[in-house]
DNA sequence: CAATATCCTTGATTCACTCAAGCAATAAGG
DNA sequence: CCTTATTGCTTGAGTGAATCAAGGATATTG
């Protein structure tokens, strides 16, 4: 497990709650993970190829450089989820898709990681639309 | 940047707002960990020895192996900011504390992580009180 | 068509993390 | 007491994520 990401001392109770969150949400991500056998990394990276995509398509978007991600994929590619074909309209680029197999594991990911959908279930509809409204508010 | 925890394909807008809550306070608590040349994990670390106490301690906080903390901490004592001492009670354990500098630094750190506060900052007093209901019943 | 920029990979390095073993010291049981 | 755990931590080996610097191949631009 990685390390938890706080506290720094918390000043209100907002500020705990909202630390408890996260960490509750960021362990139970990667208990899913472990349980499909997939590190964090490579959960997220193959949650994103619902349609097919480059590799530096997908390093902008989270933020990394494309050889963290040569590296991700080879290991998924390895493990028989992902192919990385060659793009006809630009022979420098790849081209990522899910196989088969990395659709299922995603999928059964999706299902295991419960975190997200149990807590916002505890609440009423309505509360789900405050929670939300509040949320927004608080990301600025 | 570690890859963010998500998302996951989100079924309600709720779980799209919870996962990027998590994901900008996980990017923030990097950055101001890095503004301070430390890792995410030291940050984590440093912030909890508020108090002198053992390596177990801190492993079973943390969920994780003792010899994590171990390597951690050495990196940080190498830093100056930490030292590990023997206990006298018992001269199996160390007892950690944090070094003047590592006062400062901990606290540089808690200034340059602003998310969780500027984010409640954004709420009125009675919004917090909200946010705080709802999450606590969110998390069950 | 030459210079430049883009897409990705490779190699080197650092750190976090885990597990298995082991050492040293304390605690427990005969 | 004095063996036999048990506890607290370290070491070593191994994996993976991440970054940076360099480079190869293809596109694009002037």
């Amino acid at each position: 497990m990685a390390l938890p990401n706080g506290p720094v001392t918390t000043s209100s109770e907002a500020e705990a709650v909202l630390f408890d969150l996260v960490d509750v949400y960021d362990r139970a991500y990667e208990a899913a993970a472990a349980e499909l056998s997939l590190s964090p990394a490579q959960a997220c990276v193959l949650g994103r190829l619902d349609e097919r995509r480059g590799m530096g398509a997908l390093a902008e978007e989270l933020g990394c450089d494309a050889s963290n991600i040569t590296q991700i994929v080879a290991r998924l590619e390895a493990l028989g989820l992902v192919t990385r074909e060659p793009n006809p309209q630009d022979r420098r680029a790849r081209l990522l898709t899910r196989t088969p197999r990395g659709d299922e594991i995603n999928h059964r990911f999706a299902t295991a990681f419960t975190f997200a959908r149990t807590a916002v279930g505890r609440l009423s509809p309505d509360e789900q639309d405050q929670l939300t409204a509040l949320l927004r508010k608080a990301l600025g």
